[in-house]
DNA sequence: CCACTTATTAAAGGAACTTTGTTTAATAAG
DNA sequence: CTTATTAAACAAAGTTCCTTTAATAAGTGG
């Protein structure tokens, strides 16, 4: 039986090949090389366990397929001096862009995810579809320009928006009116074929404090988003959870929750005051009558919260979202509500990425989009400090 | 530089070595011969896509360890007979033990989940702790002296129990009061040193809902165990969500969801009448105060339920519980409760598993301990019928 | 220029898989 | 009872990939 057949000249192999070893060890070495930054041979060897002759012959075959560098050999030091090689982190780039009501961010990054262009854009909360799909293209291009990076070397682009996100399109979106229904995916992509990962925003936001921000060091956290919507992302062992109908964590459907007015009776308590970064701003700034509306606007999202840390019961709740910062006006009274709630208290603490998270969490799903033939296992932890 | 030492006689190796490829195509043909039930060399190597020669050469070394057993071979059919092998599902067992407020039950099956033996005890809520244990050892006892299987050939034991369970102990106990602080673990141990895996009930009633249950379609589900404490556990990815304290599911806490009293107010409705497993049989039976009683704990069954949906989103909620198969009296009610509170209405399962499904959840962690060396990447989706 | 250190290159050896060809053990037909 | 047919089992050869060992190359410091 001809099991393996020679299918247009290349080999097709199915089961357990000697080249399934070589397919393991070579992802080895390059999650190695990925994770450790600049390395030579003889410590590349030294982490993965193979032989150096091996990772030698690995390497090589990398080189050669532009997938990584070499260096420059370090100067000083005895002995023959080693050849060092490090992963082609810019031989790709990749997009993570928030399409918010309020603002549109895009950020570009190589492929080791460091941020090489930031490009911020406030748009009117009416603006039709179109338009406000142009101001993201156009930020993207800019972005693109302005770095020096051909749009032929963008390999994925990641988007988060607001809405209930399914395959690509936005199935539902309350905030943004002429937006449901929208095929985001297909909009943004360009006239190369870039594949294009569309997510909503609270679960970028949830991956992306799980990735640089405030809960990198647990692998189950909720993520609350306060802001002209209340949301909140829910990330179990590690991994986003989005729910069979991507709509895990969306409490505001159960009116005894209280999160979908939240914001609503918050702007009505400070009657006159524009929005709800005026209101912010002036809590901040000491204002009692802006800050007891704060205040009742925490109460509301303790209910919710409470509800959900009880169904997941995570190791830290983070609380986000784009308004001026929010998170740090709240975290206090919340933790002080939650730990009433349930017991014991659960450990509250505020974004670090503000509002750049749901971009950095854009930035990050097409990362592994853009890596998922060369990281079959997801992308290995980097040693990129997290800017 | 010597990397793969030889220790004690025995090759130690770290990375790539081709005996990684071996360890990777033993398990694979394991799996399948686990998965698919007595089977010729030739069928395995079409499944595994590994050649015939290698199958025969693993397959041979897994019944020199008696982990496989040859069979004879099929009578009929033309050509030379094929050799038959299956998975020596027999050399070794496993219990699953449930103790309950009012019942201990015990499982024993065999390698392959094959129920051997049920042995269920009916036990005095107010028993102490020794005696309840004693119940526990002897029922696992009997099972074993019934189906002359030698204690020596048991490889693992899985208990659930009521309460907050960490590391084997009980840490928390509401409903057996002098539980809290038991060493669950330890107290089952036998003579022989057998590996013991404690779970808490409802996550236990989860795991087999998943495995041979209601849930047996679908990766995400919540299961609410409605009986003398109402409690929830949480399927996410396939996987049991424990929660960072092993609290996931545990709404009780939250007194406007009403799941903490529901079953003292459902027992307060129907003064006179004994517990509440004679409130279900009188409600099943017409009674009108009993059906009125049941209504208004499924109504306080709702609110949390509608909690835990729209934090985690499952596709099913599986209703289940000990009490005389309480579950089919709630869920119609549960179905309509809950799509007036969240909508799109989820799917409402009756439990498959009745009163046996936390011992059968217990059989499954047992199981996955006690092969866990074979099936380094968890238990191979099986093709036993589900009895 | 020489000793020393560390990296690279080359060659040999071994494990594990696949392919190919031969032998064995059944059944079915003449 | 013998012979053809069929499919499994056995055996040998060849390939890939990894490891080990030994030899060579390229630097530094005295």
């Amino acid at each position: 039986m001809l099991r393996n057949a020679n299918v247009k000249g290349v080999q097709v192999r199915r089961g357990g090949d000697p080249s399934r070893l070589r397919r393991l060890n070579s992802t080895d070495v390059l999650a190695a090389l990925y994770a450790q930054g600049p390395c030579t041979l003889t410590e590349v060897s030294a982490v993965t366990g193979l032989s150096r002759p091996t990772v030698e012959d690995v390497v090589e075959d990398f080189v050669r397929d532009r997938i990584v560098r070499e260096l420059p050999p370090e100067p000083g030091g005895t002995g023959r001096p080693a050849r060092r090689f490090r992963f082609g982190a810019d031989e790709g780039f990749v997009a993570g862009i928030d399409i918010g009501v309020h603002k549109v961010l895009v950020i570009l990054a190589n492929l080791e995810g460091e941020v090489r262009e930031v490009r911020r854009s406030t748009v009117d909360p009416d603006l039709g579809r179109p338009e406000r799909l142009a101001v993201a293209r156009t930020a993207l291009a800019r972005c693109l320009d302005d770095s020096g990076v051909a749009p032929s070397r963008l390999r994925a682009i990641g988007a988060g928006t607001p809405g209930v996100v399914h395959d690509g399109a936005v199935t539902l979106c309350t905030v943004l009116p002429d937006w449901t229904g929208l095929d985001l995916g297909r909009a943004l992509m360009t006239e190369s074929p870039v594949p294009v990962v569309v997510e909503n925003d609270a679960n970028l936001a949830t991956i992306a404090e799980h990735w640089r921000g405030a809960a990198q060091d647990v692998r189950d956290a909720v993520c609350v988003l306060a802001g002209n919507r209340v949301a909140a992302g829910v990330l179990i062992g590690g991994r986003l959870h989005r729910g069979h109908r991507g709509g895990a964590g969306e409490l505001g459907l159960l009116p005894a929750l209280r999160w979908e007015e939240a914001p609503d009776r918050l702007l009505a308590a400070c009657p006159g005051t524009g929005d709800l970064a005026a209101v912010f701003a002036a809590a901040r700034s000491g204002d009692a009558r802006a800050t007891a509306a704060v205040d009742g606007f925490t109460d509301d999202l303790a209910t919710g919260t409470a509800a959900l840390l009880l169904a997941v019961d995570p190791a830290v709740v983070v609380v986000g979202g784009g308004l001026s910062r929010a998170g740090d006006l709240i975290a206090g009274g919340l933790r002080e509500r939650l730990a009433a709630l349930c017991p014991p208290p659960p450990e509250v603490r505020v974004s670090a990425l503000g509002d750049e998270a749901v971009a950095t969490g854009a930035i990050r799903v097409a990362l592994e989009r853009a890596t998922e033939d060369l990281f079959p296992d997801g992308l290995p932890v980097g040693s990129l400090p997290p800017r």
